[in-house]
DNA sequence: TTGCTCCTCACGTCACGTGAGGTGGC
DNA sequence: TTGCTCCTCACGTCACGTGAGGTGGC
């Protein structure tokens, strides 16, 4: 349980073997300009780390949201307030899936049940 | 079953009872300018119906669709490609949770029919 | 004729990407 | 010193709303 101390620099929510890059290393990883990414950042868009609250650190989830804001951006003609919406909905629908399938899946587990102990019945009946 | 002939002009998918209005009555109803509307038509957002493929006839549902384009676009500052696909979107969540009701509406009713099975079996038992 | 409709063209404004310019710490 | 980082300011481009201008049918 005890995890090595090594001398990264201690970042919350950010896992200590994963990769994270500077923000040159970030826009040349998305092929976006270091300043569109300060912009994302001022905007809310993208929340990258920072170490001693001065240089941003993006983790690979960061890029991947830089990623899907691009695609929307350059690829679809989506300016920055849509893909605050977009994303915000992409985050919802993936949520109420979640809550959907767990609830199927428990009514699933319930009729198994159900199903055993009918099953039961037939067979100490015949 | 056959439905009073009227004198107005027939028009698919739209009920004859629902009323319909020209760009110009449209326009005023949701307070934009009719070349708006006529651009959001162009953009594809918006597909008024037309009589003798002349005049645009907005639907009240056309009248909701404008409405809520206004809101993302003046509101909330998304562009149109924004809305494109905030509206896909809305439409996908839309469809995804009926969807999950009614699987989840037909596990309900499965397991209604197995609980009485199991009460006939414990009834008939005792 | 008036007031609507249709269309195209063009202008003004604003969002956003990006470059410049100057700073500071490995 | 070089090359990164930080920041603010400003410019160019493009999307989009809207007005003008001219047409045609109740």
């Amino acid at each position: 349980m005890a995890r090595e101390n090594k001398t990264e620099p201690v970042l919350k929510d950010v896992d200590k073997n994963e990769p994270l890059y500077m923000i040159g290393v970030a826009a040349k990883l998305c092929d976006l300009h270091p300043q569109t990414l300060r912009m994302y950042e001022r905007l809310g868009l993208v929340r990258p780390a920072r170490v001693s609250s001065k240089n941003r650190l993006y983790s690979q989830a960061d890029i991947e949201r830089l990623r899907q804001i691009q695609r929307l951006t350059q690829d679809m003609g989506v300016n920055l307030a849509g893909v605050e919406v977009i994303l915000d909905l992409l985050d919802k629908m993936q949520k109420m899936q979640e809550n959907m399938e767990s609830e199927i899946e428990r009514l699933r587990r319930l009729m198994e049940e159900q199903a055993k102990r009918l099953e039961n019945f037939t067979s100490s009946t015949t």
